[in-house]
DNA sequence: TTATATATTGAACTATAATTCAATATATAA
DNA sequence: TTATATATTGAATTATAGTTCAATATATAA
């Protein structure tokens, strides 16, 4: 006999990590279509053949990436769903939360950048595609319903909270794809402006 | 001899407006990576090789409506810059002026997205980097202008112009990108709320 | 040390997309 | 009508990228 099991797995598990994380990288600036696998390959320093023992394909290892994204995007939005507060807390945490996270995590930064991407593009793979179309409401839903709760509880300006959603998420889609696409800056605007654009009072 | 010169002229000029129309329609949905030569041709009802003709390469085509699109923005921008008017009334004009274009106009929506796919991605060619590189700027630093002239009238929030231009034009990026891929919805959300990231004075 | 299961490689293969080109169609000046 | 310059086609060619595979390396249980 050769390993056991056990150590095959967590040698797998680490090299499907480290592909991951490339793979990440590499979408996240060049999107689907423009993403190479000899690219992902070389970025993590094995053979474009070996991509093939540990991923189907290329849609197969862009799936993984979204999925999971999806996902921890989902549970985060669900944790501010099921915070105990005002409205006007729940949308400056998430705020902030998101704007500290986006400075101080290229991962997460780029994870953003990933899911941005994919959800406006029509050139990614059908699996993606249905994927995206199950998990993609729930964030702007989330977000939609603080904005109402805000409005009975009168911090949050007038309008359709669908459409406040909507400007909250592409607001934060147009800045995660330009901070993880401009490497000078690093750090992002300040919170409080971006979250004037929702609260009626100022001095927040 | 055959057809006059200026005959030639007049229908070369046409379908490369033609395929002009056509090739950003399918490049501000699927990015330059994402786009096939074939889709483009198909779509404005030419053979392929007929493409050759009228444009060296798809990289050509792509480049001639960059450059376009770049002119546009900036010669928008400079009639911005040169409003005599408050800076207030300079932010809001601007903004109205975009959404509502972006609302009529199916060709404005998608320039808007081929600038901002094409000034975020790094797989464009290398002359199509060149002319962002080049014209990029302007927009962003005639934003940054009006802003810091709105603190000093009073009427624009604290923080870095530099700051607020870019939070400016990636929540434009962000929701032009969303309006050209998602077909529903055809209306944008209300101005104002998108201003009051921006004014102090929220009864606008 | 040896046997063996799995990891790894790199070249071959296949699929897809960009580009070229020889052949053909077309419009108009003569 | 005819000659001819240019438009147009579609198939051939070339380039690029995804996938497969036979050969080889490696780690460890026995």
């Amino acid at each position: 006999m050769a390993r056991t099991e056990q150590q095959n797995q967590q040698i797998r598990e680490a090299r499907k990590e480290m592909i991951r994380v490339e793979a990440l990288k590499q979408f996240a600036a060049k999107g689907f279509a423009g993403t190479r696998i000899k690219d992902i390959a070389q970025a993590a320093g094995i053979a474009q053949g070996l991509m093939y023992h540990y991923y189907q394909s290329k849609d197969a290892i862009f799936t993984d990436l979204i999925e999971d994204a999806l996902d921890k995007l989902n549970q985060a939005s669900i944790h501010v769903k099921n915070m105990d507060n005002l409205a006007k807390n729940k949308i400056l945490y998430a705020i902030r939360k998101i704007y500290k996270t986006i400075e101080t995590s290229e991962r997460f930064k780029q994870t953003c950048c990933l899911i941005a991407q994919a959800e406006n593009s029509t050139v990614i793979p059908v699996d993606v595609k249905i994927l995206i179309e199950g998990k993609r409401d729930l964030p702007y839903e989330i977000i939609a319903e603080v904005m109402k709760q805000g409005q009975k509880e009168g911090s949050v300006v007038e309008g359709s909270p669908h459409e406040l959603a909507i400007l909250f998420w592409t607001s934060i889609d147009g800045l995660s794809i330009y901070y993880a696409t401009h490497k000078n800056p690093g750090y992002m605007p300040d919170y409080k402006i971006f979250a004037a654009m929702f609260l009626k009072e100022k001095n927040i």
